[in-house]
DNA sequence: TCATTAAATTGTT
DNA sequence: AACAATTTAATGA
């Protein structure tokens, strides 16, 4: 069993895939590792490939002109991201950072327009995936209040636990508190405090290494 | 299985 | 940034 093989297969996409997709799918798709801190790919960079994580976590995020970093996502294990540089075939717009070692899985070109030409099922993923992100990003300039730390740190955390874009995923996942300030933009102690904070307010349960959500829906509008 | 130790993570200042 | 406290993982009896 070449660990390609289940990578492809279990991803949530291929969930109603045919056999012979599958197949397509797979012969497209090389693995790759990036240690912790490393870049993916910077702003501007080409980047041809559809990437998937197969295990580590991901933070998609710019450098506004006035210097400021800007975190526009974070991507977990069983996230799937890039459709967008992809479709339009344009260097990306965003820099991409493995916050933890992180083995990402990358579809070729060919085979994302393959799969976008001959699988109903693969398109109906990326509609759902396509519709959810935009979700995310109106709730965002929705409460786009001046954001405190506190805020930031939970809304980064409710990407984390999107049920849409981590059907695997339930109401807990593995991550450190410094993984989380890097996400949100704020030190580790400010991320510490802001999750004693909520953990208060009953959204959420730090434990080691994980965190528990309780309440979904205030964490994303808060 | 338990004890010891090293490394990672967290809580505070 | 530094330090202490706590938890986990690894190792070997």
């Amino acid at each position: 069993m070449a660990p390609r093989d289940d990578l492809v297969r279990r991803a949530v996409w291929a969930g109603d895939l045919g056999e012979a997709e599958i197949e397509r799918a797979r012969k497209g798709t090389v693995e790759k590792v990036f240690p912790k801190g490393a870049y993916i790919c910077h702003r501007g960079d080409r980047l041809d490939y559809w990437t998937g994580v197969a295990q580590g976590l991901v933070k998609i995020s710019t450098i506004s002109q006035g210097g400021k970093a800007m975190t526009f996502a974070g991507i977990g294990t069983g996230g799937w991201f890039g459709e967008g540089s992809i479709l339009k075939d344009e260097p990306r717009q965003y820099d991409l950072v493995a916050l933890r070692e992180t083995r990402l899985a990358l579809v070729n070109r060919a085979t994302f327009f393959w799969l976008y030409e001959n699988s109903a099922a693969f398109n109906r993923f990326l509609v759902r995936q396509l519709n959810e992100r935009m979700g995310q990003f109106i709730a965002t300039i929705e409460h786009d209040r001046i954001l405190d730390a506190k805020a930031r740190v939970a809304r980064n955390l409710s990407w984390l636990f999107n049920p849409v874009l981590y059907p695997g995923a339930g109401s807990q996942i593995e991550i450190t508190q410094e993984e989380l300030g890097l996400l949100a933009g704020v030190s580790r102690a400010v991320a510490n405090r802001s999750l004693a904070e909520l953990e208060d307010e009953g959204l959420i349960r730090a434990e080691h290494r994980e965190i528990r959500v309780l309440d979904l829906a205030a964490l994303k509008t808060y």
